[in-house]
DNA sequence: AACTGTACAGACAGGTCTGTCTAATCGCAG
DNA sequence: CTGCGATTAGACAGACCTGTCTGTACAGTT
């Protein structure tokens, strides 16, 4: 495993964990068994040590994403999958919530490229609802699908303080509203 | 204009706009026109600082519900009055999120109790959806009202990219929900 | 006039942060 | 063996952080 591999693996951890502005590169070079210059040689600055953990658990997130579109048949089958994925991600020790959203929520940088590295992500997301969801035309499958993800960050947020059992009432309303969307319009 | 409430006021903007963690004492002193000593005078530190501004931010919000549920007659127009709140407070100027979710998403000591206020606000806001939502029994209000919840809080978390925008069609699917529960159950 | 409470300005200690730098060491290709 | 790129440990600068402390000012009360 290269030293940059082993930077970026602890990073995420750290940053994940306890949050990316209360992690400091001291803690970081710590851990990963690094010198500091060896980290400031891969990484031009923290802020793109940051991006480069963002754009990591994005691209993570995007494999999910892919495999469960492989492995599941279409329709609310692969919502439910979402669901499913999160809620064991939430039963892990450790969690602490949906890194995207809280990385949204410390305050960084203007001049940093997060906040973007987010809102891509989460149109991913979205894209993602949007070809999975039941409704006739593209305009309204795109409605379900905001709704859809709302109800997923909603439940992210929640399973915070109330464990992975957040998603179980919000995926029956969820699959409802993907299945027949119809009913609540 | 009492010393403390200006101290109150102060960090209660910074911390709003830029992260509890971002925000130093310094700045607020600066900005507040106090002393140091002053602040620590009010303040044992800057923790009980941070717990002030999330209980004041918490009884504000309580004092918005108790409004609405005083001017607004029951039922679904309850919930839609609430939507209508976030999406007048996420067309103003420096808007970044609900403060609790962002609080929450700081990596804040355990010794904090910041994140009990967190949850206590949650749990009256979850009430105060188990009060207003339509369903024939207690246990149905209560599930009904933790996918408004999950609703609400996906709202906020999409309005931070996509601004107030975000809630008209959230609130749609939330009043279909609210109101006639049992076409998604 | 003396006392009390509150606020002021700002220095200070002790720690942490990021980022740079030096100098030594390792593994490996030629 | 030689040379080179990658890595190491760790000192360092300069900024910022929290919290404490000294000393001063001023209003209101006794």
């Amino acid at each position: 495993m290269t030293a940059r591999d082993r930077i970026l693996n602890t990073a995420s951890g750290l940053f994940y964990t306890q949050g990316v502005r209360a992690v400091g590169v001291d803690k970081v070079i710590d851990e990963a068994k690094v010198a500091k210059a060896t980290l400031y040689a891969h990484f031009r600055s923290k802020n793109e040590l940051i991006e480069a953990y963002l754009r990591h658990q994005a691209s993570q997130a995007r494999e999910d994403l892919q495999r469960i579109e492989r492995d599941t048949p279409p329709g609310t089958d692969r919502i439910s999958a979402v669901f499913d994925h999160a809620a064991m991600a939430a039963d892990r020790p450790g969690y602490r919530g949906c890194c995207f959203i809280n990385a949204a929520a410390e305050g960084l940088d203007s001049e940093s490229r997060a906040s973007e590295i987010v809102a891509e992500h989460r149109e991913l997301v979205l894209d993602y609802f949007v070809r999975n969801v039941d409704a006739p035309t593209l305009k309204e499958r795109t409605e379900v699908a905001r709704v859809v993800m709302a109800l997923f960050d909603g439940a992210k947020v929640a399973s915070v303080s109330e464990g992975s059992a957040a998603f179980e009432t919000v995926r029956r309303a969820t699959l409802a509203l993907a299945g027949s969307p119809t009913a609540v319009r």
